[in-house]
RNA sequence: GCCGGAGUGGUGAAACUGGUAGACGCACGGGACUCAAAAUCCCGCGGGGGCAACUCCAUGUCGGUUCGAUUCCGACCUCCGGCACCA
């Protein structure tokens, strides 16, 4: 051990040394429990960011922590590594996103290993290679033979000018992020997979997840959105059609007065054909199949409609009502049309309102009247039934089922549920994917590749500056192949990419056999290893990510290729990384060396103007307020760049950064470090006591208790809720503790106690700073490493108090304190309590009502 | 707009099941060591009042439940995340 801390010289030693040694390498082995630890892995975008270092801290930690617990940890890494930001890249640098990715690759692997963090290397697998992508076009294959793969017609966002198809983040408040153009929606056959077939089983699952946030449950049963209540069919006036409707509030179908169709419902062109209103339709159906259809974009737009020139009949009332179509229907929800019940609709309202149509109440308050020609808005609350011939006078909830039932014995309508979820689009017009392998032929239609002649190769040299198409589209050698059918030498390849969403749905499984020729994967090995035990990622993955796992999950099942439907035991969604922004009022945001400090000051060193320090925001390059974790590496090390990101917060939380809290914990590790130097060959010669406290004088009673109780903690904190803050935080109590003893101990059992506590110090600190604790660990003479050392145990018999702090209060507030031997009653207590003086001053000779004991805690005194 | 989350000293946070609000750290102040500085070690540190013993106030705001609320319930305010082609 050196005199000084050099985090430099120790972490590459211990690093060289884990990999020579292979101490993260993992195979399956049937004698042993295994623990599968995986955080979400990373996009190549060339640099590790502090959003990953926290995520994969927290992961480390973990691993290290079940490795010591005797677990056979798998702990993989690869990348996630088809996507955009690729293709932007190689467009911008004249060059191919397989160079750039390959070479992003390579430069974060460089940096993880840095960080020390323990992946079984030899199991890294990127996305983008023909190995793994040829088994997620042979899965396709399959859905597709099962219908659970399928073509639909569907709007992407399209820049006439740029001729291309945008993806949302490229549209910049309704304009294309390049030229500035106007984005309009666009039809195209697209590709979708059946997520809504299993929308009831992924509803189902939620409540069986308790390994997983209470909030990230709540979102994915908002996002399935399920929702009970009958499917009524109203016959069109003059014809033999029929509009199904979906409504959760049948109570109110006496009160429907006018029906509106999504602008892309079939029956709009279809009942507007050939009345006044015709063309007045079509182009509110033209000018709204421009606009973004997204929910947030709908809601936020003026609500509005046209009459379509037909009407149909409300098969309860009898009502002739007018036909509309209208922008906030959605053909993707319920079945595209709404009954409109403006009475008790804020929505149909105000669209009733706005174009003068009837206004019937059919549920009145129980505590007032409702006048349609005066109401201000509409009531949506429960009541009483009026208007609504027989179900008149009875409560309107027990209506929604007697209303529900009457529809069904007369064949007008059905009980239903309906979902939110959609089915996932999974085209992509873009190179930097997988290929979607599909034939299209003139004469057979679609022709699925067959499976021999998997994988689809991504080509290497489509262009992507050429606008207009897929960048496939363009390759004359790639698009034109036989049609595996009839043999037509006219069939054309789908030049579609897969989302890359689909590549993240299964790299679990892949993990567990990384290098498997002949499947996806190895069963034995996905038997061993799945489901994933801890699974580690931000909490924006909360919805879309985790979803189209949990279904594409179920999707192996069903081909009998798993055991299990849900592929992750317990979730840990890590909150985000932030740091306060500085601006200024001419050039905007600031990086650190754009700033000039001024005493108290910052200002801009361009224009010398007083800088303003704004918000703590996410860390982002358009903020400037990113920390390079390499800048952390060169200058404090990757113990204390992990240290800080496990100290500052709670992982669940937000975790703010600072500059002073990261020279806190290097502070920590050299003070720890001097505690071990200053001690040196007396603790290293010493063996770690094993007695009972009466064996001990002085000072050492209270570090070994100290010393038990920071094990029980640290253990607790990391096991039952990953609270490492707080469990570093013991560590430094216990530190503490050591240094008000001294360094001049004499008694050799005491000595004995320290070198006890030493030895936790190390093994309790070991996961979250693996360098530091290895060279402690070296120093206090082990010839092996730290990783093969067990958890520590803590003895129960030292952590018996022999004294209690009792706390006393009148009408619950803290009045008094005192000391009692552990195994007082409660009778002694009161006694106690109320024979204290400050106890009696407040109490003051009133009656005493009440006296509240709390066992080992506390004394209320009611007056 | 819809869905989800968060709000505690100067500051990051702690208080695990309703029972001493502020552990541990940062910043700051004081002391020791030093020719001096840095580093280190020790002490103090929510706010108001008081020489002091002590006392009053305080967990975004307002209300409720309770002997007792940071914790449970209701309303509101502010900030953050997701909203289906960013990953």
């Amino acid at each position: 051990m050196d005199e000084r801390y050099d985090p430099r010289k120790i972490e590459s030693k211990w690093q060289n040394f884990w990999e020579e040694a292979k101490l993260f390498k993992v195979k399956e082995d049937p004698n042993k429990e295994k623990y599968y630890l995986l955080e979400m892995f990373p996009y190549p975008s060339g640099k590790i960011h502090m959003g990953h270092v926290r995520n994969y801290t927290i992961g480390d930690v973990v691993a290290r922590y079940k490795r010591m617990q005797g677990f056979n940890v798998l702990h993989p890494m690869g990348w996630d590594a088809f996507g955009m930001p690729a293709e932007n890249a190689a467009i911008a640098n004249n060059s191919h996103p397989a160079k750039w990715t390959y070479e992003n690759i390579d430069a974060m692997r460089f940096q993880l290993k840095r960080l020390g963090f323990s992946y079984d290397w030899d199991r890294e697998i990127a996305t983008c290679s023909p190995e793994y992508y040829q088994w997620e076009q042979w899965l396709f294959l399959k859905m597709y033979e099962k219908g659970m793969a399928y073509r639909k017609e569907s709007f992407v966002n399209w820049c006439e000018h740029c001729q291309t198809v945008l993806a949302n983040e490229q549209v910049e408040a309704g304009l294309c992020w390049r030229c500035g153009q106007l984005v309009r929606q666009k039809k195209l056959w697209q590709w979708f997979f059946r997520i809504t077939d299993y929308a009831q089983d992924l509803l189902s699952y939620c409540e069986k997840l308790p390994g997983w946030p209470e909030k990230v449950i709540t979102m994915q049963k908002n996002w399935i959105g399920k929702s009970s209540g009958a499917e009524i069919r109203f016959p069109i006036e003059n014809s033999d059609e029929q509009i199904p409707v979906f409504t959760t509030r049948q109570d109110t179908v006496y009160g429907a007065t006018f029906m509106c169709l999504a602008p892309e419902h079939p029956l709009v062109v279809k009942l507007s054909g050939g009345t006044p209103q015709e063309l007045e339709v079509s182009e509110f159906i033209h000018r709204i199949s421009l606009q973004d259809r997204s929910v947030k974009a709908v809601e936020s737009y003026e609500k509005e409609g046209v009459y379509i020139g037909a009407y149909c009949i409300n098969p309860l009332s009898g009502i002739r009502m007018p036909i509309y179509t209208a922008n906030f229907a959605l053909m993707e929800y319920g079945t595209g049309a709404v009954m409109s019940v403006p009475s008790h609709d804020q929505r149909d309202f105000e669209f009733a309102r706005k174009y003068g149509l009837e206004v019937i109440v059919v549920v009145k308050p129980h505590d007032a009247d409702l006048d349609p020609a005066t109401m201000t808005e509409a009531f949506a609350g429960e009541g009483v039934m009026i208007n609504s011939g027989r179900f008149n006078g009875i409560d309107s909830v027990q209506a929604l089922d007697d209303i529900a039932s009457y529809l069904e014995e007369k064949g007008i309508g059905k009980k239903t549920t309906s979902f939110r979820l959609r089915d996932w689009g999974i085209s992509r017009q873009r190179y930097w994917g997988a290929p979607i392998p599909i034939i299209h032929c003139e004469k057979c239609g679609i022709v699925p590749v067959p499976e021999k002649d998997l994988p689809i190769l991504l080509p290497e040299d489509a262009d992507l500056l050429e606008g207009g198409k897929s960048p496939l589209s363009t390759l004359e050698y790639f698009t034109k192949t036989p049609c595996p059918a009839c043999g037509s030498s006219e069939a054309r390849r789908e030049t579609d990419t897969m989302d890359t969403f689909v590549e993240s749905s299964w790299y679990y499984e892949r993990y567990c056999s990384p290098n498997c020729k002949t499947a996806m994967f190895d069963r034995e090995a996905v038997d061993y290893w799945m489901p994933v035990d801890q699974y580690i990622g931000g909490v924006e993955h909360a919805i879309l990510h985790l979803l189209y796992s949990r279904y594409y999950t179920r999707v192996l099942y069903d081909f009998d290729l798993v055991k299990y439907k849900e592929p992750f035991t317990r979730l840990l969604t890590q909150g985000m990384v932030c740091k306060e922004t500085v601006s200024c009022p001419e050039h905007g945001f600031l990086l650190p060396e754009e700033i000039k400090e001024a005493g108290e000051e910052r200002l801009c060193k361009q224009c010398g103007q007083q800088a303003i320090v704004g918000r703590v925001e996410k860390m982002s390059k358009s903020k400037k307020n990113v920390i390079d974790p390499n800048i952390l590496l060169k200058k404090f090390g990757a113990d204390t760049t992990r240290l800080f990101c496990l100290f500052a917060a709670p992982p669940e939380r937000d975790l703010e950064w600072s500059e002073q809290g990261v020279e806190g914990g290097y502070r920590f590790l050299n003070r720890v470090w001097r505690l071990a130097l200053n001690w040196g060959s007396l603790i290293r010669d010493a063996k770690p006591f094993n007695g009972s406290p009466d064996q001990l004088e002085g000072d050492a009673i209270a570090l070994f208790k100290k010393n038990h109780a920071t094990i029980k903690k640290v253990t607790r904190d990391i096991e039952d809720r990953f609270h490492f803050n707080t469990a570093i935080s013991a560590v430094m109590e216990l530190v503490n503790t050591m240094y008000g003893i001294g360094f001049t101990e004499k008694n050799p059992q005491n000595i004995e106690v320290i070198r006890l506590s030493m030895e936790s110090v190390a093994l309790l600190l070991s996961p979250i700073v693996p360098h530091f604790a290895e060279e402690l660990w070296e120093a206090l003479g082990f010839d092996t490493s730290i990783l093969l050392a067990s958890w520590p145990s803590y003895r129960e018999d030292a952590l018996i108090k022999d004294e209690l702090l009792i706390v006393v209060q009148v009408n619950g507030k803290l009045r008094s304190k005192f000391h009692v031997d552990a195994d007082a009653d409660d009778d002694t207590l009161k006694e106690m309590a109320l024979s204290d003086e400050r106890v009696l001053k407040f109490v003051d000779g009133k009656p005493i009502k009440k006296i509240i004991v709390v066992k080992e805690k506390l004394v209320n005194i009611v007056v």
